[in-house]
DNA sequence: GCGCATTACTAATGCGCATTACCCCGCAGG
DNA sequence: CCTGCGGGGTAATGCGCATTAGTAATGCGC
């Protein structure tokens, strides 16, 4: 019997005036004349298929089809935690007018492996653009509505990315981040890529290898670092301070002269890391250029990283790719598994070496 | 006085064992010696911000300070009725391996206008990437999810978005789509932007033009001509048929032959349409090129649209762009209006004139 | 023919928050 | 002294769904 209990009326308006409202499990059971467990049994329908005939189930199907029903996300993570939605955000605009400094290619990987394991994406805006909830000590809190988030860059707040990752929220950061105990992240493999890209160039003949680096602490350069004096040695080749030129500036100090020095000293091969700026690279080239030195036949010259687009084209450095959407991929695996309340695997992705046209045997005789 | 239903325990487990879960409005309220009500009250504080006691209302924002609580988007989105998130849908990829094809632009402006009024942004994938829910009659439905959803590229299946228009689910699909009865899009004023190259190549004084297109019928390509032949008749040019050059295969029928006797009949100026192929303005180009002619001093070139990217960089041909961002901004606000209940406004966007180096006065005397 | 296990559902409950309806209290007016 | 009234809160309720206890119906064995 029926309480009258009219008088109370809270909540908000039953439907927004004047248009169909989305169809709600209520409704769905009411056309297939079941109960609205029932309609959650059925579309919820999990391995453990059983305790519901075939018969209802396909009344239930039917008319959830019918209706066009949906689940509500918003009700469905309520009550059971998860909504199938994973978060991307970014400090800076996922989608920068500059599309150089765009996160487009981790995206790729990101869309596809998010797609194959059935999760949507949320991309969180405010965060830079200066929109709505734009900053404030809670400006990530919103991406709680996903079941998990992704990060890119290092802009995000540590503080309040701290905050997630104690509140057992699952997070997943795209590049390297160690200073945060706990946080999960995926990252190039630059120690066994520059090993790699050694191993090349002393199977090629090259006996005296010299890293050209800026002066800069970042991970991804003593990652660079360390792979390539592993490399040298394990080659038997000198690794020894020499083997590393750290330079500020480049630009000024790597000039054709110092370069012939090297080549009198029986230097054979430069490997340059990646930075932002792609100095270190471009000064190399200059200075064999300037020293009318020809590149794969007087010196060979290798890359750690892909070449700054702005570059000229047509000459493909040797060195190695950073897959960035496989770095997508990868995240999004660890972040399904941290959501699943699994345990993070290998964060390392690895990095294919790329034979270009800047590598070849070392000039014979003198 | 607390009921002793112990023995019904519904719901999912309280919380992950081994960490803390993060503090709820209930907690707040204990801690604040307060009821869960007012903590709601204080924290969700609208314009109406009376019928609390500032002592009350400081006591609560410091309990809920100290216990850094985070209201749960879920939670507040099923009691509010909204979620604050709009939709993106592309049946192919959104980010496909092919950066050419992708949608990157559009989400240029997607991304700032969503964030600057406050919205998340949904990315369905599944589309194409044959995911999970990959396809399926209902493959559309889980755009409900949002409060309303963008839909790009002319994939989506014409069915599937009739019935969410008819459910008075918000949609706006970018790029002019008319099939569909009811449906909401934005798109580029192609005729405008048509007409206006017409007049500034007049306005140098060009007596005779001609449009190559494609065999095609697609509505971008037919209100280009659209807009090329009003604006003839408006600068009292010949409009006559011999103004459209229309041709399956440009690179075969376009040729330098073709190409003189255009110019010996005393035409100074050709407009193409922007394709997928970019073959028309190809076409153009190499007829010219083999011709020996010089494009801005022997004749004006002038592109209905944006350049094939792979096309030399160095020459920016007159035309108008498609401002791709502005599109995609412009659709969000739409989608913003229809998810308000307002009414659509103006769908269309003015592409800006190009002036580019292909065109300039015709050629003088013979 | 009764106990008991299965099967096939339904009823009840709560997730965390927003939103009333209502209540209590002190004070002014009749 | 009773009533009216407004400020300041609180209890109750529901959003839409998932979950689980409970129940009716049926089957089975002895």
């Amino acid at each position: 019997m029926e309480e009258p209990r009219k008088r109370a009326r809270p909540g908000r308006a039953p439907a927004p005036p004047g248009r169909t409202s989305r169809p709600r499990q209520a409704e769905v059971a009411r056309l297939a004349g079941v109960s609205q467990a029932t309609v959650s049994l059925v579309l919820g329908a999990k391995k453990q298929g059983s305790a519901i005939s075939a018969e209802t189930r396909q009344k239930v199907l039917d008319a959830a089809r019918s209706l066009g029903y949906v689940p509500d996300p918003a009700a469905r993570r309520l009550a059971a935690a998860r909504n199938d939605l994973l978060g991307v955000f970014s400090f800076t605009a996922t989608f920068p007018t500059d599309v150089q400094h765009s996160y487009y290619p981790f995206l790729v990987g990101v869309e596809q492996e998010a797609a194959a394991r059935g999760y949507d994406l949320v991309l969180f805006t405010g965060s830079s653009s200066g929109g709505a909830g734009a900053s404030g000590p809670d400006a990530l809190s919103r991406v709680r509505l996903a079941d998990g988030c992704l990060f890119l860059g290092r802009h995000a707040p540590t503080e309040e990315l701290r905050r997630l990752v104690e509140d057992g929220f699952p997070v997943v950061h795209i590049g390297r981040r160690d200073e945060l105990e706990g946080l999960a992240w995926v990252g190039a493999d630059y120690v066994s890529a520059s090993h790699e890209v050694v191993d090349r160039l002393a199977a090629l003949g090259h006996r005296r290898i010299v890293l050209v680096r800026e002066d800069d602490e970042a991970p991804a350069s003593t990652d660079r670092e360390h792979g390539f004096l592993k490399g040298l040695e394990q080659a038997g080749l000198p690794a020894g301070p020499e083997a590393v030129f750290r330079t500020a500036d480049p630009a000024r100090t790597l000039t054709p002269q110092r370069l012939r020095r090297w080549l009198d000293e029986g230097v054979t091969a430069f490997v340059a890391e990646e930075t932002d700026t792609g100095n270190a690279w471009r000064a190399l080239r200059a200075a064999t250029a300037e020293a009318g030195l020809d590149c794969p036949r007087d010196l060979s010259l290798a890359l750690l990283g892909s070449p700054p687009p702005d570059l000229d084209g047509e000459t493909v450095p040797a060195g190695f790719d950073i897959p960035r959407p496989q770095l997508g991929a990868a995240a999004v695996r660890l972040l399904a598994a941290l959501v699943a309340g699994e345990e993070a695997a290998e964060p390392l992705v690895a990095c294919p070496y790329r034979p270009g046209v800047t590598a070849g045997p070392p000039p014979t005789g003198p």
